[in-house]
DNA sequence: GATGAATGAGTATTCATTCAT
DNA sequence: AATGAATGAATACTCATTCAT
């Protein structure tokens, strides 16, 4: 009952902060959104700041869990970035004002405790990053710089995101998931 | 004169925003690095709003002004791409702070007037973009979405940026040049 | 139960206000009068501009419906206007801050809606206005010009309080209502 | 020369005051409308304040001249009151962006010195007290509390002229010197 | 005298958070 | 657990005044 309601607050936040931003939201927009009193929201977050961080957990979550199972299968790094890159779209266009989130908000106050959120957005390209090294040892690719490909991998997915949310073009999500596969496998 | 005073005034906001956050700066830290008053931040700028406005748009003109040199020469799309990445990073390695906050500012107040800063962030990629586009079309590259490849070239800068300032390892920037390029040639 | 604290506010206000006037009037100082919070004054009042409606709103309020049910009555504009000074006396010394602000703040901020002091104000004199036309045609009063008088009339009751409050003679206030009626009675 | 700059200042200061009100009016206003620098304007008065002061000043000089001049006159209070008002809607008329100021203007910080403004303001209504009381000694007129009468007649004056100009109806003022006139002659 | 950029004390307003009900 | 009125620290911005040129 009330991991549900922690779960309406966080979806309300989503929808607010995704058309305002994080520092343009404020609760009590997010407890008009859900329905409930400021208040409430305050019985499962301890700060705002703490909502934005379950919302980064909640969706990362997702994401590491599927790259460490991809991780740990024996296929060929091009079927783990294509399976990555399809699950990652699915998430996107399945709750665009997340993708709005994860995109925009980049500034976190250093008196909270964003380092959850930080250590996510540190991981995925870690993940990655060994992911390529693993093949380039195997020589399914060339010797490259793993620490700076993952980054651009994982800047290049928002960057696609960005562009389509951006300019309202959504259809470009639909053939982004083949265009960036063919791109990533021929540069790496 | 007073010309360098507003500049004085960016810079000591680069500085500050670079490390706080644009959000978490206040005026008074400002005025306080630039060594002038509150008030004479307002003899510049209207808001504080318009000094971030002011801080992409002397960035983005640098890059803008340099893609349409670009544009305009006849060389090869590898060619225009490793001039404009060996410019990027020059222009970044040249001022980290700026480059943080090119990263991570993302969130644009509603209220005030950020159309500059958003059709800067639209020019880049669709200069991009006509470049793909004469390319494929000279075919010197394969059949692409040239939409979509120039967000992806566009945030995949930043994502190895956003990788060494997260990381604190500025010495990535020294091999990014060369391996973003070797990326992108393949890619496209 | 917040219809009382905006009234415990608004007293607090008429308080200060009729004290150090209402550019020199300080949110904070008629939090501190009203024993609330400064924020607690923005729960019930959009800003300090409303407030000062908000007052002059009260105020005008009692003299109009007093007005309008005089108007109504079958009595002489003698009659009318001796229990128009009767009643406006009354509340002058009933509340003597709210009678100082009534006569000193004629100075309204352009950029708030005082829309609704204004048609007081003007309500007023209007009434007074359709009395005097009333008793002209009946032939009650010489012929006039019951615009002008009834303007003369609004700012001479103004004027008999200013000189009281002026030059703190406030037994001046007990004479007042005698002698301004037979002035006007002789005067119209 | 210096003289005129003061007069210019002044004359500036009126057009802008009239139209916003003195605590909506920037000295930078003023400046502008009178051509100066804002330093300039302090070659000539120590504070904003001065302003209004002197102002006020030169308003009601005028009038207390005429007054004292009046009542040392051998003519009947009727005559003493018929050039006066003549006088008065003459300046009135004049220069409406004064008269404006005249009726407004009634908030004035405690800080400063507005004892000169303060001491005109019951100057004028002293001398009217002075001439009625001399009329009642004369039994030119019936018995009454010259005090409250002259507040009244002041008051009433301000009331006619603040009429006329909330409503924007100027041609008011033309009929407003005989209308008051019969009025006070009736009254007294 | 004239200038106008620089000053910084002063203040209305906001909004995350609390806590009595 | 839920509520939402009350809180008050925090802060962008203003504008009268100064003073070096």
């Amino acid at each position: 009952m009330t991991i549900e309601k922690k779960e309406l607050i966080r979806q309300a936040a989503v929808k607010i902060i995704a058309r305002d931003g994080f520092y343009n939201t404020k609760t009590s927009k997010i407890a008009d959104e859900a329905g409930v009193a400021v208040g409430t929201i305050y019985n499962y977050f301890h700060s705002k700041d703490e909502i934005l961080e379950y919302i980064f957990e909640v969706e990362f979550e997702k994401r590491i869990n599927y790259l460490k199972e991809l991780d740990d299968k024996e296929i060929s790094i091009h079927d783990k970035l294509s399976l990555f890159i399809e699950k990652h779209f699915q998430e996107i266009k399945n709750n665009l004002d997340t993708a709005q989130i994860l995109v925009r908000e980049k500034e976190f106050p250093k008196t909270s405790d964003f380092s959850s959120i930080l250590s996510y957005l540190n991981e995925i390209p870690l993940l990655l990053e060994s992911m390529l090294d693993e093949a380039i040892e195997k020589e399914e690719i060339r010797e490259q710089n793993s620490t700076i490909i993952a980054g651009l991998i994982f800047g290049a997915l928002q960057g696609v995101v960005e562009k389509a949310l951006r300019t309202n073009n959504l259809d470009l999500l639909d053939n982004a998931e083949e265009e960036v596969l063919t791109f990533f496998k021929n540069g790496i």
